[in-house]
DNA sequence: CATGAATGAGAATTCATTCAT
DNA sequence: AATGAATGAATTCTCATTCAT
């Protein structure tokens, strides 16, 4: 409550201009909480871990988040803002529909594939309704339904005898392109012998898959 | 350990019938359980919210599952068995590979509308490497890219460049059967007038598009 | 409560008849019970473990022993009665005081030597003061005490300025013959090269010690 | 691990000097545990009796100590590096062998009178091997075993046929000198009408007896 | 005798958070 | 900005015990 000031306040500031090139607490929190996020669950995940891993004092998580759900909110808006900035670039370019679902499904992997624990983190807590996390997904996803609607839903939809709505296609593009990293810790115990494609040819190789499927009017 | 021996026999136990219409506990549990993972998430769920939404005893989750992430492998090892077993059913049957993919996706996004909770507990913990679950989560992986691997990917990889690996599909086409429900608690939000379009027709839409992509040669 | 009176008629069943020469379940579960008792402690060894290494049924140690503490109290009973009765063998025996306190001390170390297990528990449950277990230990005490009091401190009090007291010397013998076996964890792991000394020249020598002291040598 | 290194730099705190005449919460803890373990023993004592005792937060036990179990090593280590101490003054002292080992029976004694509920804690914990604990005490056995051989075992062992290893006459002396503190709980329950000897007498006493055995009047 | 289910209390531990310094 | 102490609630899990079968 009186928290959420402080820290709202408290979100931007600079490195407390000791000039040492040290990295600032408030930022090795955030990195720590995401590695551990994406490893071991939100819920499972304790702030003496995410202190000791972040090598700050316990008591400064809540100092710089106001509490550990402050900490996943900024989590998920860090990530989900760069994706949707990825999904702008690409979707509203003036070019044709194909190239826009090219570059958008290449260039939302390469940041996929840079964001791996933050993909992981707001893909694993999307489905758990928590009251106070619940909304910031949905701002989100609305902002990203009206996007696709615009940008993809119309001109795709035009040859069709169904329209595709972005209810469909929102989610079903990001689990396509999220898939590997959401996989990875399972198939990386596969052993398929190292023989892992890199993420551009990963990226690639879904754009053709995704786009042949879709350009296809049936 | 000895524990673990105990409650393995219990596992199958019929309900020990006293005649009295009520549920066997274990089973309870393991609903309950499934609810919960699905809605709050493994970690945030307590055992007294557990054992109070099942109607039992605290202690009888350690009773019957040993401990809370027993009960964890178990509803994975359902969940995993249940979509083997579909997977099992429809692609070694002695159709060609369009008939078989279709029926494949039509029949496993079935089974996920059956078992949402079940879909979305084992893909949120996908990622989530705990050592005594990895292997569990692994096991069932190796089973499935063998079966995707001999049915699928040898005869989609026939006319290709570049083959199709199990690694890249299993993971692609189960997040894409997934996406709806692992969105559906953001996407209900979002409030598209309740013209939400039913199990069925988001089968056969997703198998269109998945088809069309993935037998154009490329 | 109600219980006492139950397993009080149960204590001296015989093996349920069936001719079989199987060992019953209430001393599996007596030996189970010292052997733990003695290595972990009490109150650190847990009714389930206790009936795992008995192999029995968890239930089976209350309906034979009524609870916990009755098992302890049994435990207890039994290895107090064996150290009385060779006190009186030997202390009561019409010879002189060194010959009595010589058998003594040779007889009580070979019955500690035997009952380890019950005289570890024995000793480190003594100072404990549970209301239920004092009364059981000071009732014992009080038999011995009066047996030394009779048969040593008497004769050997004749030429000394002070009087030795059975308060004095019954705590002093049990803790000397006892120290050994009390140790024996602790000097095991001290790598001695197992030079151990057997229970008769063990018993011996402190026979030896207690009657000349450590000055003389013998 | 890691909660280990903290407390590990905790250990040496002062008071965090707030002129409070409130003793420091560390120090209660370790006092009320000392005499609740040694009075309840160490599996039996719960830590809300615990914490209470103290009238500290039951959180603060494993805030300072890491775990029970790190408590009760506090515990063993603080007395055994007393008797150590003690040990060393008195039989490092370069004079006769006789009143070496007077004066070690005597400080000792007084020693254990003084930290009674150390004493009893630490001998009724010896025969227990947990794997944690058991090398604390084998580290200290091995101290004083290399102690007395040095100092009493050689000079003593000379004019006798069989030398006296340190493994007999460490346990041997130690259980000796503690016998009337472990034994208090039955030996006061006896009514002996109060006409129990000072601490100092009792050590002369014992003195006298080591050195000269029973049968010797003095 | 023996069993498995069940119970409620309690175990030790960790939680996220607060606060004075 | 940072720290260590402290808190109360909650955590998972185990306890000894009971009971119907």
């Amino acid at each position: 409550m009186k928290s959420e000031v402080k820290h709202e306040k408290r979100k931007n500031r600079r490195p407390s201009g000791k000039g040492r090139g040290d990295a600032d607490s408030r930022q090795r929190i955030l990195e720590a909480a995401v590695a551990l996020f994406a490893r071991n669950g939100y819920g499972t995940t304790g702030m003496r871990e995410l202190a000791s891993a972040a090598n700050v004092n316990l008591a400064m998580v809540n100092y710089f988040f106001g509490s550990k759900k402050g900490l996943l909110k900024e989590i998920l808006d860090d990530f989900f803002s760069g994706y949707l900035r990825v999904a702008r670039e690409q979707l509203q370019r003036q070019v044709g529909t194909r190239e826009k679902l090219e570059g958008f499904v290449v260039e939302a992997v390469r940041y996929f594939g840079e964001q791996r624990d933050g993909l992981v983190v707001a893909i694993t807590e999307l489905p758990h309704d928590d009251p106070e996390v619940i909304e910031h997904k949905a701002a989100w996803g609305r902002q990203m339904m009206a996007l696709l609607g615009e940008t993809l839903c119309e001109p795709l939809s035009a040859g069709r005898k169904r329209p595709l709505s972005p209810q469909l296609i929102g989610p079903l593009l990001t689990s396509m392109m999220a898939s590997r990293f959401l996989f990875a810790p399972v198939t990386e115990r596969l052993g398929n012998g190292g023989a892992e494609s890199s993420v551009e040819d990963y990226a690639r190789e879904l754009s053709a898959l995704v786009l042949d499927g879709l350009l296809r009017d049936n």
